[in-house]
DNA sequence: CACCGATGTCAATGCTGTTGACAACGGCGA
DNA sequence: TCGCCGTTGTCAACAGCATTGACATCGGTG
């Protein structure tokens, strides 16, 4: 019976992958169901990646391959804008796959270029310390993990009075206002646009990096 | 056979549940295992527990049933710091959980009881607004997730290549200077104390609400 | 043509969570 | 003391999972 109607290859698959992951959530991500997509024997994949693991670091790999397109004519502060929002839409791309990679770090190459082009923002662009720039650095890769982690919460979730923001707000405002008082009378404004609230926290870091900036360097503002 | 030998209920499965979590990983967490750390059947689980799916929300309810221990005569500041800190080492505690929690938050009381606290902070204490202080809550909550998430990712790996810091930062050190010049330059500052990299991101978050509550009282602080 | 490595297929293995039938316990009323 | 019965532990079983090894088929090479 072995009709091999189909031919695979690394990128197929993890296409295939992807649009399972898009579609129906990391949930549903089974050998079996990506055969089914692939219209091939589930263990037809093995052939081609050592195991589901390998797969899907594969695939996080693939997230992060293609970097940020920076203006290097624009002050670094909206360069590093521009940074931080292109990994933090990898984030929402792929909700689940933030979690995914969460769980298998193997210092996938995307990912340092990603850090070696912070660096160099915070460094050249913006004059801080190497050492400064490293913290700092931590520090924007925590708040785009954050924030995206906070998305794929929202996002995640099929069952819709958590993905609803609409509903969150709906739920909070009927607490009791003895027990919660404080959240009951913030609820009309809470669960907010996530975009809105990266933003809002990228100028927080900018401003401390003006900061920070500052001292060092007396009087020396554009090369 | 039916010895009948242990009698369970809900808090010694959950004991059982973080003993295994704690020590083994998340990844360990079968039902069989649980069964075996409690000298039961597996299947008696579900006598207390509708599923595996209830049982850990269960004990996720019950990392955060206890709030943190807020002193009211100290300036807000050190309030929110304390407050802070608290929710950052409930994932401390135990790393994964925090993974498992973004999974399934079913608004759990605790959670929401640390919400209003912090809201009340920032309305009675810093004299924010509510909805000022609406939005810097969330900042504030992604600021922990996102430093739990990456102290758990850098706990998680029994892989010492990838949980030990001096390691990665050699990894870093090692890296082709042509085509990570920054990343290879900064190896030596990378990867700090999590701690210390949680404490810097609070106090910059605590200049920036200082900083948001300044106009309204005109004259109110030092200088 | 014959070969052979690469790759798809199939059956089987040992995990997993979960369920339904059964059995033992312990408290109840008589 | 007896019998009842709900609660809860036990056991066998099931479906679904990732993975493996034996086998079949393809496509290119001599």
């Amino acid at each position: 019976m072995g009709s091999q109607a189909v031919r695979l290859d690394r990128e197929s698959i993890l296409d295939a992958v992807e649009r399972i992951a898009a579609s129906e959530g990391v949930g549903k991500l089974t050998m079996r169901r990506i055969g089914s997509e692939l219209g091939a024997d589930p263990t037809a994949i093995y052939r081609h990646f050592r195991n589901k693991q390998e797969m899907l670091s594969c695939l996080a790999a693939r997230m992060f391959e293609t970097g940020p397109v920076i203006d290097r004519e624009q002050p670094w502060q909206e360069q590093l804008r521009v940074h931080l929002r292109h990994a933090f839409n990898r984030y929402r791309a792929h909700p689940d796959l933030g979690i995914l990679l969460a769980r298998q770090p193997d210092d996938l190459p995307g990912l340092v270029r990603l850090a070696d082009q912070a660096l160099g923002l915070l460094i050249d662009g913006a004059g801080l310390s190497v050492e400064q720039a490293a913290q700092i650095s931590h520090q924007l890769e925590n708040h785009v993990v954050g924030c995206g982690l906070f998305f794929a919460i929202s996002e995640y979730h099929r069952d819709p009075r958590v993905a609803d923001p609409e509903a969150m707000r709906r739920a909070y405002a009927l607490l009791s206002t003895d027990e919660y008082p404080y959240a009951s009378a913030a609820a009309p404004y809470l669960f907010g646009d996530p975009d809105e609230m990266f933003d809002r926290t990228t100028d927080l870091f900018i401003e401390a990096i003006e900061r920070q900036a500052q001292p060092a360097p007396a009087a020396e503002e554009d090369r």
